[in-house]
DNA sequence: GCGTTTTTTTGACATATGTCAAATGAACCT
DNA sequence: AGGTTCATTTGACATATGTCAAAAAAACGC
């Protein structure tokens, strides 16, 4: 549990009551490759913190898989929209490694928000932290081609280049697989 | 500033201290369409809640306007990223129409979140909320082409086509104002 | 109402990306 | 090592969208 609590630290300090309420709840799991920590149509009940390992969320399109994010280890992962609004949501989670996680409920999260208010400002910084992230994401997604988000994306985050499949990557940045193979050929 | 209460009930309940607190920094300005509450290459120190009018949000890319997202009336505006990391942000936030603006300093806003559990609480609920908002923008921009993202704009959101001029749509949906009229011409 | 400016549409053509099918290459299992 | 599966690349062609220039339409000021 220490890389969680260091990894929490990153955003703000927690009181010793905090940490302790937080580390009574946290359950720790082993998961295998290929297997889902959510699937679509079911409400999302838990938040993921991801120890080692990593994670891609998929979308069932005109049926097919449209890859739109991953995780590695000390990242949070979660069916956001479906976690927050408590509705089923369209997304499905499944591990690309085998992976170390450990997770909390919703209703035990709300507890702790309630309880501690160093919680509550936990989770309003990193809420914010991670709408900065989508945001920058999405800038770069939208406005520049293929080719220039293939290069953003080796400079800035090459482990997903080396540790996920093409088609998955290829969906993340919004090509086919082909086209991707192919602006990879030409660098 | 009773539709500035109004709204932030939709998120959550904050008691009378609170609200008072509030009401006791809040600064209401009646701006002109064409001025701008943020400009690119300075910290965002700024949040704006919009009583009245809309606004835009626009980057310059290689010598172009890129704009990414409007504001309508009873919404919050701020440069998310500049405002959360106190960075200088590429953006600007400019007026499409007059408008009336409550605004709140970042200090002021801190200093609400330390005294006050439930404002922590409605910073982290409504940057939950945001964060649905943009992650459903974004997956509707990304894996679906022009003419779907119009016919979903015109569905969803047909205010923006209504007071928003076509060359700032045709760049919030990604694409050139030639292609979004030809998408017009032809429903 | 009339000229000026801004916004929107249209045309011709270039380019990027998608689609489908097949070939190649890599990983895996026994 | 050989066969099987899965992942990646290549080819031929279709389509969507971009670019640049000009025309048409709408909004604005006097």
């Amino acid at each position: 549990m220490n890389t969680l609590v260091d990894h929490i630290r990153q955003y703000c300090v927690l009181n010793n009551s905090a940490l302790k309420s937080l580390g009574l709840v946290l359950q720790k799991a082993e998961l295998q490759k290929g297997s889902y920590l959510i699937t679509a149509g079911k409400v999302c009940d838990k938040v993921y913190f991801l120890q080692h390992g990593s994670v891609r969320a998929f979308y069932n399109l005109d049926g097919k898989e449209v890859t739109y994010w991953f995780a590695f280890e000390n990242s949070f992962v979660t069916s956001y929209f479906s976690f927050v609004s408590r509705k089923p949501g369209m997304e499905n989670i499944q591990l690309i490694e085998d992976c170390t996680v450990w997770s909390i409920t919703y209703d035990q999260l709300q507890h702790l928000y309630d309880k501690h208010k160093d919680i509550e400002r936990l989770g309003r910084i990193m809420n914010e932290r991670y709408y900065v992230m989508l945001e920058e994401r999405f800038i770069n997604n939208h406005f520049k081609e293929a080719r220039e988000r293939y290069d953003h994306l080796i400079t800035q985050a090459p482990h997903i280049v080396q540790r996920v499949p093409l088609g998955y990557v290829a969906s993340y940045l919004g090509i086919t697989q082909e086209t991707l193979s192919r602006i990879r050929g030409k660098s």
